[in-house]
DNA sequence: ACCGGCCTGTTTTTT
DNA sequence: ACAGGCCGGT
């Protein structure tokens, strides 16, 4: 292996005797490169057997492509067909890439925690065909729960789920349960974590966090377990550290038994402390584990200098933060260009504007002007007086047009953006959005994933309940309660056998005999698919569950919003045909796993000519030629609701700083001076973030209303 | 059991 | 602004 394409430190980093290493790796620093180079140089020095290689990344698609690169750089050297080979090999390889034996265990934390849980669950009282819910699931279970609680409380489901989702962080059972709430509180939220908990047992499923804590209270509890694990992954490599928590610290230290744990990160870019993340993990590697070696990855090989030094002064607004220099040899390029827009339309018009104008090379004439003086954006005016695709008719992406790939539109809330993608839509430039509304999480989409859980699961409750009545047939509450009390009932006897058990027991229950009759078809249908399950493919199964049951017809209403869902619907199917060569009962299972565990970034296409537009999280790691940051504004980054905590505050402004860095050529910093929230108006003020950037890196200005500050001039109080 | 209309909280970020 | 939950009428 070469390793002369990396620089000294990189190369120090890789080359790291065995033993803890912490790799504290600024953005664009090539911490991917170092991962990839690092695993591949531990098995081409034999130091570490390739299956004994554990690496831990933040998505599946990471995952991947780390995958990818360790495959050619091993192959490198090797004959050509050979390499081809491995090439070829690496393609078919799953995302969820926990079973190829000669290749290192790549994946995320949830899925080596799933992985670990179908192998051993059954310790636990659970069977290994659990299924993993997710969180509109958990939401649904404590709504019963506190509907079926002697006493009322005012307070909301989702506060629960966050205490239970804090406890299992924090690996606290229901016993245990200790987050230093009032008493009272404490009694009720223990009393909901425990019900909780008895039902997913009770329906054998797991919820995210399940798949972090349980394997945890496995390992504690059974020392041989630990062992062998211990024994599989004798070295362990992880990216994005510092966005790790409690649960997958523990996690890595009981597993890493002789230290020997590999971690790279940055804690300018921790951005998930609102998901019980834990900064404090790579602040401390070095207390954690005594004998580390750090090494730091301080040159810049994504940005200019311009759009360097615009981040590197953004995060110095955070007073704690660890002092770093990163520099970058690249030239310093084009100025930061900000704008003021008026409001979110005319940032919308701007965004599709530009990018029409860079990509073709042509000048954008301005739209005539109806503006009065009281007026907002020109756009804005059109919009009240024509429909929106006449508000674009003067502003086409032409047909001859430059690649759109290096272009991204990043922004704080999902919210944002609709009105960029209802002017890419007028504008017909060709767009994705990470996110948004999930496909996974459409109603469509979870109804058909319910009846294969199901199939997976007889014991899943909550997927029952989905489509006992989707579509329509006479099965309502009541019969849907019989129903629920017969499979508690029967569940510790016979669980193989429930269909059949189910119609025979049916005349002992107490229903109306038109309800019996539509329940028992509900069965025979179920068995139905029983049966034909074993013998076709699963995307076969799927097209003929869905016929059978007629989801179409029952969609397909006439609406647009129906032929959407169908459209949908078919979308999945061909998700299910990468399933379709493993056999009965194998791929039912797995595919279920791999749609609960993916993430949205996964469903980035990059291999599709269209703009990005996603999230400040789901940018993070990726790296775009230019990028539209958009709505920086105070209230929007740093949001609202962080700006009464410091420690919420500081993650606000690390936000910005991992969306500042992801540009590599060009920078467009947005801002409006009013917005539409929540439906109506608001004036509002450019970001802190936007004061404390340099006129000399910056095209544009902010005014005179709020000049420039120096970082430390800002406090965390809340700006006017 | 089903359907339509009204009310509410919801938007910060997510595996 | 809007989807999903709840209530009351059929």
């Amino acid at each position: 292996m070469n390793l002369s394409s990396l620089n000294e430190q990189q190369k120090a980093a890789v080359m790291a005797p065995l033993g803890p290493v912490l790799v504290l790796a600024g953005a664009g620093s090539g911490k991917t490169r170092v991962l990839s180079f690092r695993i591949a140089y531990l098995i081409e020095k034999a130091l570490v057997k390739s299956e004994n290689i554990l690496a831990l990344t933040f998505t599946n698609k990471a995952a991947a492509e780390m995958q990818k690169r360790v495959v050619s750089l091993l192959s490198r050297g090797k004959s050509n067909a050979e390499s081809k080979k491995s090439t070829q090999d690496n393609l078919n390889f799953q995302l969820s890439a926990f079973n190829s034996s000669a290749l290192p265990s790549m994946g995320t934390f949830h899925s080596l925690g799933a992985r670990i849980l179908r192998k051993e669950i059954a310790r636990l009282g659970y069977n290994s065909n659990f299924v993993i819910i997710d969180s509109s699931d958990q939401l649904k279970i404590i709504k019963d729960i506190l509907h079926d609680l002697p006493i009322e409380t005012r307070l909301s489901p989702n506060l629960f789920r966050a205490y239970i989702s804090t406890a299992k962080n924090n690996l606290q059972t229901p016993q245990e349960l200790s987050l230093g709430l009032e008493a009272d509180l404490a009694n009720l939220v223990q009393e909901v974590y425990l019900r909780y908990q008895n039902f997913l047992s009770r329906q054998n499923s797991v919820d995210f966090d399940d798949l972090l804590m349980l394997p945890i209270k496995l390992f504690q509890a059974n020392e041989t377990i630990l062992a062998k694990y211990q024994k599989q992954f004798r070295y362990i490599l992880v990216d994005e550290y510092q966005d790790t928590n409690h649960a997958q610290y523990v996690l890595l230290y009981l597993l890493a038994v002789e230290h020997n744990i590999f971690v790279v990160g940055d804690d300018a870019q921790s951005i998930y402390g609102f998901r019980g993340s834990n900064i404090g993990n790579i602040l401390n590697f070095e207390k954690h584990y005594p004998e580390a070696k750090v090494y730091k990855l301080e040159q810049n090989y994504r940005s200019t200098k311009n759009i360097l030094t615009v981040a590197q002064k953004v995060i110095e607004l955070n007073p704690e933060q660890k002092p770093k220099t990163l520099w970058t040899e690249n030239p310093a390029g084009s100025k930061v260009q900000l704008e003021a827009v008026e409001d979110e339309l005319g940032e919308a018009y701007f965004v599709a504007k530009t990018i029409v104008a860079l990509s073709s090379g042509l000048e954008i004439p301005e739209p005539a002007s109806t503006t009065g003086g009281s007026g907002f954006s020109i756009l804005d005016q059109f919009l009240r007086k024509q429909s929106p695709q006449s508000a674009y008719s003067f502003l086409q992406l032409p047909k001859q047009h430059g690649s759109l790939k290096g272009f991204a539109v990043l922004y704080r809330t999902h919210a944002q953006s609709r009105a960029l993608e209802e002017a890419f839509i007028s504008a017909a430039i060709p767009y994705q959005i990470i996110g948004g509304v999930k496909f996974y999480e459409r109603r469509e989409i979870k109804d058909v994933l319910a009846y294969l859980r199901l199939l997976s699961n007889p014991f899943d409750l909550l997927s029952l309940k989905r489509v006992v009545n989707v579509p329509a047939r006479g099965i309502g509450e009541k019969s849907f309660q019989a129903l629920q009390t017969f499979i508690d009932s029967v569940r510790s006897t016979i669980p193989e056998a429930l269909l059949p058990e189910f119609l025979k027991a049916l005349s002992g229950i107490s229903l109306p005999a038109k309800s019996k009759q539509a329940v028992s078809h509900f069965y025979e249908l179920l068995d139905g698919f029983n049966s034909l399950a074993p013998e076709i493919k699963l995307s076969e199964l799927m097209k003929a569950m869905v016929k059978k049951v007629q989801l179409f017809t029952w969609y397909n209403d006439g609406t647009e919003i129906g032929e959407v869902r169908v459209e949908n619907i078919k979308e999945l199917f061909n998700v299910a045909v990468k399933f379709d060569h493993l056999p009965w009962p194998e791929g039912l299972p797995q595919f279920l796993e791999e749609v609960a565990l993916i993430s949205e970034v996964d469903n980035l296409k990059d291999n599709q000519d269209t703009v990005t537009l996603m999230t400040l999280h789901a940018a993070k790691g990726l790296e775009f030629d230019t990028v539209f940051f958009v709505g920086l504004e105070e209230g929007i980054l740093p949001h609202a609701q962080s700006l009464l905590n410091p420690a919420e505050l500081s993650e606000e402004i690390r936000l910005a700083y991992v969306g500042l860095t992801r540009a590599k050529k060009q920078l467009f910093l947005l801002y409006a001076k009013a917005r539409r929230l929540y439906g109506n108006l608001t004036y509002t003020n450019p970001s802190r973030i936007l004061r404390v950037i340099p006129a000399a890196n910056l095209s544009g200005s902010l005014g005179q209303s709020l000049p420039y500050a120096e970082p430390g001039e800002l406090t965390y109080e809340p700006l006017e």
